[in-house]
DNA sequence: TCAATTGGGGACGCAGGCGTCTCTTAATCA
DNA sequence: TGATTAAGAGACGCCTGCGTCCCCAATTGA
């Protein structure tokens, strides 16, 4: 709401970092707007620059978003990577707490609220949502049936019938608190849904 | 798209006959469009009527819509009952498949996709999604809770720690199919989600 | 230090959608 | 059957937001 930009001195940025902030103004715009609802003025005022710099870019308000989600997606700024493979400490327990935590944390982030907002979008703007989908939400979902495969291989637990499955309940229950409650689940609740369901259906108890 | 109305010599509706054809129209609009893009033009065209009696009966968008919804939801349009207290037949299994096929098929109905349209506009407008949680999903879980709690005292599985959460489990995992394939699971993906995910969790082995 | 770029700011025309209003005509009721 | 009410159709003014364009100033590089 307030200006981004306090200091009224500020140099003129161009390139690269002025991009930047166009970039944060769309992610911002859009997981307070939505997509329907965001607007070139909103974006140029809250990046602290014209509509002209926007237009030079980006020929739409379309290509203005893709552009921005494309960056954020390939440059890895909103799946930050959690250093990689994850540390195959703690068991599968501890894995599943930070793989959760991690997307709960994404989905809270302007960044996270906007691929959220876009992925609602899906009937009108299926390009938009795919791209989302297949660089957000699938890398995840491997992960988390990497995790599970490693566990069953240490003999932690029995295998499952299927994996690809039993990987989206985690996922699947933190969406569905944020569905339900208008945000994604705390660490407590988190750690409800890994001990009272993720682990159960797994086959440790 | 087409014409919802091919007879050119329809008698001219009004009354309770129009505003619910009215309704039909917001539904349709609201789970093609959403509720940012639904415009009024486009509802009366599709109920085949004028914006004069539209506003004759709504002063604006957002009453027209919270009025649709109010009275879809307050008739048990969207949820129809399912002959009222499920019947009890075919154990836990049989209920669970009844009560999530249900909800997929809700899903999949204009009134349905309304609804998810309105609930996505959690941020910009609390009061219609908590219109659709508190008459929609809220008895769909209570109902999931109670199959739940019969299903203990048949002593068909074991007491669960947490039956609120437990309930969430199926209608998370149904909602996840929904906004990452585009559209609910078959009555196949449900029976996968019901066997190996929604029993295994309550113990069922 | 001067020329070439690019940013900040905003005016402009256009299109679409809201909410009002008018006009004609069908349905209803006394 | 005549009077009354409300429907179907759409014109109208207004506002908002898109995309273009222009001006001036700050930054950059030769």
């Amino acid at each position: 709401m307030v200006e981004d930009l306090a200091d009224q001195t500020r140099t003129r940025r161009r390139g690269a970092v002025l991009e930047q902030a166009i970039r944060d103004a769309v992610f911002a715009e859009l997981s307070e707007s939505g997509y329907a609802a965001l607007n070139m003025e909103a974006v140029a005022a809250r990046a602290g620059t014209g509509k002209a710099p926007l237009y030079r870019r980006w020929s739409n308000k379309r290509d203005m978003v893709v552009g921005a989600i494309d960056q954020a997606l390939s440059t890895g700024a909103v799946l930050p990577e959690e250093d990689d493979q994850s540390p195959e400490t703690g068991g599968l327990r501890a894995e599943l707490m930070i793989l959760l935590g991690s997307m709960a944390s994404t989905m809270r982030s302007a960044p996270g609220r906007a691929m959220h907002a876009l992925i609602e979008e899906r009937h009108r703007h299926p390009e938009l949502a795919q791209a989302v989908i297949t660089h957000l939400i699938q890398p995840r979902l491997a992960r988390l049936a990497v995790a599970i495969r490693r566990a069953v291989n240490r003999g932690e637990i029995p295998p499952p019938v299927s994996v690809e499955l039993i990987a989206r309940v985690g996922p699947a229950m933190v969406l569905q608190h944020e569905l339900e409650h208008g945000q994604a689940p705390t660490t407590a609740e988190i750690a409800d849904i890994v001990d009272l369901v993720v682990l159960p259906v797994l086959g440790t108890r």
